[in-house]
RNA sequence: GCCGACGUAGCUCAGCUGGUAGAGCAACUGAUUUGUAAUCAGUAGGUCGCCAGUUCAACUCUGGCCGUCGGCUCCA
């Protein structure tokens, strides 16, 4: 079935949905009901809430009207006898819909005594739907603006075949098990703790590990890249925001305090303190581009709603730099910033997508530099032959920027990577640098980050492997696991020399059966487990078990630890 | 923030229409000394998210708050 069929498909289930709750809940007024990327939605406005228990019932009836095979019947009437028609039936959004419409002609679908305002097409007959599940009620803003009523929004998978039903809904059971939540419990990486605050990170050990593996990778390709590390505290006074923009742009994100009758801020983003550094003395052409980086730690208030484990917190850290450069270094600083992304995001393995983010409507400086950044920013993606979209207003209040979306489990796309040209704050700062002709000139700033946040990107990096981490960033690259306890000490022996050659080892020597460290250290996804019992320690091997394959032989401590190399690398 | 659902032991979850709580796993103790995904037995562990209210009596009902989940809006 092509794309443009199963979106016909999906869409005329949707119809069907509404029809359904039409007849269980008269007096229900309808929103719009389109195709989604595996089925279908439909909004409805209705005085009592919709609930999970309806929704069998609604099916059911969705399933009747299949079965009695309605014929799809497109017709074409002049807009003002459509909106007669919806006016009789009380359904005002409908109305509204139809008031914005340009042409005379508009096109109704009726199937059975259901009629809705609809462009089409549509399958021909209600029997042609048989496979779709209802998945979730949701409330959605009318026309998805805040200020609009909240209407209940009922969302469903539709498929060609029950079989490719069922493989999507068991596809959406293993997406689960990968979720990040669950496993940052069970590999024990982070917590979330209601009595501290929501969307605050506290890593364990083993999330810990992780982090600081991936913050050392970057830091050497940062260093690599030319660029220099810095530190910057995480408050200072209201003056520097108000200076950059940020009490009167950003003010509903950040957090104030007061100390010594005088206000501070918890800083939202890094720039101000970069800024600050470059400030500091008088730099010529030459110096240019100069490249501040560092993990910076910031705090944002997010609405309470959006939270989502590692995925959307209120304190992260992002690997954050700005590149101070001159006009003509701008396009290639930002080339040299794709190809950086492009390789971590390849290091990793992670596919993504690519936006343009324009002008906002509340936005700093003026339309003229915003357009200019746009133009450079879209030129360097033209550059590197990199396809992307146009997200129109998404830009900060700086500049535009192109943001690099990452997938969770479920397909759910999330910022990440992101690259910013700012004419703005250099002005607002008063930045300067001496060019060649001995003139004062103005830097522009580049804002980026490679990974986004940490806690993002640990989020969708557990996801994204399942939580078996490839050797280089496993927490816990191999365990020993000792037959009996007799054997205890030779584990031990074993750890201490891989220790020796860098390599992060734990022993469990517990009074547990061989089977249930085997299971414990299978479950804990830990890449290699090394069975030590008489026949190894006599002749100094180890018995080596991948994660992945199971038993693949003995070898020495010597060898395996040889063997190992490649892997620890995390470009192997 | 908004709509809806949910919040019981470290984890996963039972607990009927109100009569103050249970299982499995984990932990601890003991026995077992074990060869490639769970050895057996015992012990301990909870102010049932928090605060009010209704009631003779609240894990159970009502309200507020906190937090989580699915969305919407917003974002790294």
């Amino acid at each position: 079935m092509s794309k443009f069929d199963l979106e016909t498909l999906r869409h005329s289930t949707s119809h069907i949905l509404a029809q359904a709750v039409m007849e269980i809940f008269p007096g229900v007024k309808l929103g719009i009901g389109p195709s989604t990327d595996d089925g279908f939605y439909y909004d409805f406005d209705l005085p009592q809430a919709i609930t999970p228990e309806d929704l069998p019932k609604i099916e059911k009836a969705m399933k009747d009207i299949c079965k009695k095979n309605q014929k799809f019947e497109r017709q074409e009437v002049s807009k003002e006898e459509a909106i007669r028609l919806f006016e009789e039936k009380g359904e005002k959004y409908k109305v509204e819909i139809l008031n914005e419409i340009d042409s005379d002609k508009v096109s109704l679908y009726r199937n059975g005594d259901f009629v809705d305002l609809c462009r089409g097409p549509h399958v021909d007959f209600t029997g042609r739907i048989k496979a779709f599940k209802l998945l979730s009620i949701a409330g959605a803003y009318w026309r998805g603006i805040e200020t609009n009523p909240m209407m209940q929004r009922i969302y469903g998978a539709a498929f060609p075949t029950k079989d490719e039903l069922e493989a999507y809904l068991t596809n959406l059971e293993e997406a689960k098990k990968r979720d990040h939540r669950k496993l940052g419990k069970e590999l024990d990486l982070f917590s979330l703790h209601e009595e501290a605050g929501a969307g605050l990170v506290y890593y364990h050990p083993k999330g810990a590990m992780l982090r600081s593996l991936i913050e050392d990778f970057m830091k050497k390709e940062n260093l690599k890249r030319g660029y220099e590390q810095v530190y910057i505290p995480h408050i200072a006074k209201i003056d520097l925001w108000n200076t950059s923009g940020h009490t009167n742009y950003y003010r509903e994100n950040m957090y104030f305090m007061k100390i010594d009758e005088q206000e501070y801020v918890v800083k939202p983003m890094n720039c101000p303190g970069h800024i600050l550094i470059y400030g500091r003395k008088t730099r010529s052409y030459r110096d240019l581009p100069i490249r501040y980086f560092e993990f910076g730690t910031v705090y944002r208030y997010e609405k309470s709603g959006v939270l989502h484990g590692l995925l959307r917190v209120r304190g992260f850290t992002q690997d954050d730099a700005h590149i101070f450069c001159r006009e003509d270094q701008l396009e290639g600083e930002i080339i040299q910033t794709l190809d950086f992304i492009a390789f971590v995001m390849k290091t990793f393995g992670f596919d993504f997508k690519i936006n343009l983010s324009t002008r906002p409507e509340s936005f700093a400086g003026t339309a003229d530099n915003w357009d200019k950044a746009i133009a450079i920013l879209e030129k360097a993606l033209q550059d590197r032959g990199l396809p992307f979209e146009i997200d129109p207003g998404a830009g900060v209040f700086y500049g535009p920027k192109i943001d690099v979306k990452l997938k969770d489990s479920l397909g759910r796309a999330w910022q990440g990577p992101t690259v910013q040209v700012d004419f703005n704050l250099p002005q607002r700062f008063n930045l300067n640098y001496i060019g060649e002709d001995g003139k004062q000139k103005t830097p522009v700033m580049v804002h980026r980050a490679i990974l986004g946040s940490l806690e993002r990107f640990i989020g969708a990096l557990i996801e994204h492997y399942g939580g078996a981490f490839p050797f280089w960033l496993a927490p816990t690259q191999v365990s020993i696991l000792p037959v009996s306890d007799r054997h205890n000490d030779y584990a031990e022996k074993v750890s201490a020399q891989l220790k020796e050659a860098g390599i992060r080892v734990e022993v469990d020597s517990r009074r547990e059966t061989i089977g249930a460290k085997i299971r414990n250290a299978q479950m804990q996804k830990v890449p290699y487990m090394l069975i030590v019992g008489d026949k190894e320690e006599q002749a100094g091997t180890v018995a080596i078990r991948s994660r992945e394959k199971g038993e693949i032989g003995v070898k020495s401590i010597q060898d395996f630890s040889f063997d190992l190399r490649p892997e620890m690398r995390y470009n192997s």
